[in-house]
DNA sequence: GGCAACTAGTTTCACTTGAAACTATATAGA
DNA sequence: TCTATATAGTTTCAAGTGAAACTAGTTGCC
């Protein structure tokens, strides 16, 4: 098993010629169906938790989440955060006001915009979910070394550059 | 900007404590998220590729991914390679067979399965998809060096070697 | 003030999805 | 051989989806 190399120093090694440009496909030597169906299976071990254990969907979770540690914030800002369509953003808040887990409150300034904030039915919720996925999450990584751990989130992050520049 | 660590070396340091069990969650370190958001980013902007230009699906561009590189899979198989659903997968193979991009003949020995090939159109098709396909992931990776990206490939095959124990 | 353009959030509609039921075929066992 | 069970692939159905239309409220500008 090839191991963490220390890899050429910090950069400078540009294309990655990991490979030449064949006309035939390997998907799984192809980043973005490897990381997709990495993601993936991720996501729904994960939803095991969330979804069998405490019946929220992913949109719910992630609604959730980040009102956990923001409060006051809009559908709109949860949208842009979690690149979510408003409609669903919409759709997982209706459902969560509907079972008491979140309250909206009606901005004074305009009276479009709704401010979400936990139910102290929610934050107990949140405290019970909150733990497990940490726990899930570690269980997932723990046979990286913290080193790998940390160049993976580095990587990613270069990509999500890379990617925003491309869009842009 | 924290640059690619050397990071203490190969191994021996277990749990990534690189963040304490705390009751809030920050979803930008949580790695389910964070790679689930880079993934359909990629995934998206991708499927302009082969969407706008080509006009296949996600399913159907995996279907065509796959016979490239090996002729006679079944429906069956293919599903296993890409983990789509079988409904998916008998969806995407009727449109493509429907724009003659692919053909099936049925196995003699067993009338149930039917072996897909690639059509000569749908050959032609793959042989101008592909060469976008890889030109789009190496303008993907060109800021990562060529041991950041094997380190990511190697990484993410621990995560699925861990996610497959975990599954049990 | 009044009109046009804009924005937050909701609803509608046509399409996609996966689970389950179904069809047709194959295999194993009595 | 007959019956039960399994399998490859398709279809159905109910639920979920995003794009676009819509509602209600706001801002800019004359």
């Amino acid at each position: 098993m090839p191991s963490h190399s220390p890899s050429d120093p910090d950069a400078s090694l540009q294309a990655p010629d990991h490979r030449d440009e064949s006309h035939e496909l390997d998907l799984g030597q192809f980043l973005p169906y490897r990381l997709n169906s990495l993601a993936d299976r991720i996501s729904q071990a994960l939803s095991r938790i969330y979804g069998e254990r405490f019946g929220i969907t992913i949109a719910e979770w992630r609604v959730l989440a980040w009102l956990s540690h923001r409060e006051e914030l809009t559908a709109k800002q949860i949208g842009e955060h979690t690149r979510m369509d408003k409609a669903k953003v919409s759709r997982a808040i209706q459902s969560l006001e509907g079972r008491t887990l979140i309250r909206r409150t009606q901005s004074s300034q305009d009276q479009r915009v709704h401010y979400l904030h936990l139910t102290r039915e929610g934050e107990e919720m949140l405290g019970e979910l909150i733990p497990q996925a940490h726990a899930w999450e570690a269980e997932l990584v723990t046979t990286l070394s913290s080193g790998e751990y940390r160049d993976l989130l580095n990587t990613m992050g270069k990509l999500e550059r890379q990617l925003a520049r491309l869009e842009g």
